[in-house]
DNA sequence: TGTCAACATAGACGTATGTCAAAACAGTTG
DNA sequence: CAACTGTTTTGACATACGTCTATGTTGACA
């Protein structure tokens, strides 16, 4: 397993988009987690995870749901891995992979300006 | 001005991400809007228009905070119209673009599964 | 009408991205 | 150890993207 990045965008930003102007370095560090969401197949990835019992998917499992060779959706792992978004545990032979709520929650909180959403579940 | 699309991802999309796997189609909307997002040009574009006094500015306002040709701007600007996340009216000599604040809450409200922000200003 | 200012479009260029096949790596099990 | 399964890495390729300069287009105004 790779590196695991520092979550830079989960420390630093931000206040809502619409309250103040982001800064340049803002504005770079959300654009990267946005980015790691820009393609339909990570965001299934990462919606395939988050929804799956235990919170926590094995690559076997995401790999079945698309029509794309295995490495491929290796690749997308490693994108939302080094974005920060999710995180991946070798136990034995497979690779489980779950999602960093805090990042997501984040991003969604920078999205409107209200006041943050009451988690249930 | 060049065609506004029917911000489709507005009206489609859509449960919580962790909530429930989301379709293909769905995927492909929500990817569409992330990308757009997925730039620091624009993310900062975004965040200016949203929040400039009375949720416009114009074209020349934008401009002037980036150290980038007026064309690029340009460029970004219709990137983000087209994805739906803002609109673009001419006003005499200017043109004015305001953010469509429902597809920032619809996005908002797909990344957590929780209740909806409660909007306070 | 002509000219100027604001904004958009077209085309070109280098770089980044998504995909695959092939090869490498890691763990399990015989 | 060898063989096998699950996963990642590598290298190649076509396509998409961000940026620029040059050119159009639109509206104001003399």
């Amino acid at each position: 397993m790779s590196k695991q990045l520092p979550l830079a965008a989960v420390d630093a930003c931000c206040s809502p988009l619409a309250r103040e102007p982001l800064t340049a370095g803002q504005a770079v560090d959300l654009a990267r987690l946005f980015k790691a969401m820009s393609d339909p197949v990570r965001l299934r990835l990462l919606s395939l995870i988050a929804s799956h019992d235990g919170g926590e998917a094995c690559v076997c499992d995401l790999a079945d749901a698309f029509d794309l060779s295995q490495p491929t959706i290796s690749h997308h792992l490693k994108v939302l891995r080094e974005s920060g978004l999710i995180t991946g545990e070798r136990r034995g032979t497979w690779v489980y992979y779950r999602v960093h709520p805090e990042v997501l929650a984040r991003l969604s909180a920078v999205l409107v300006a209200g006041e943050p959403p009451v988690v249930t579940a």
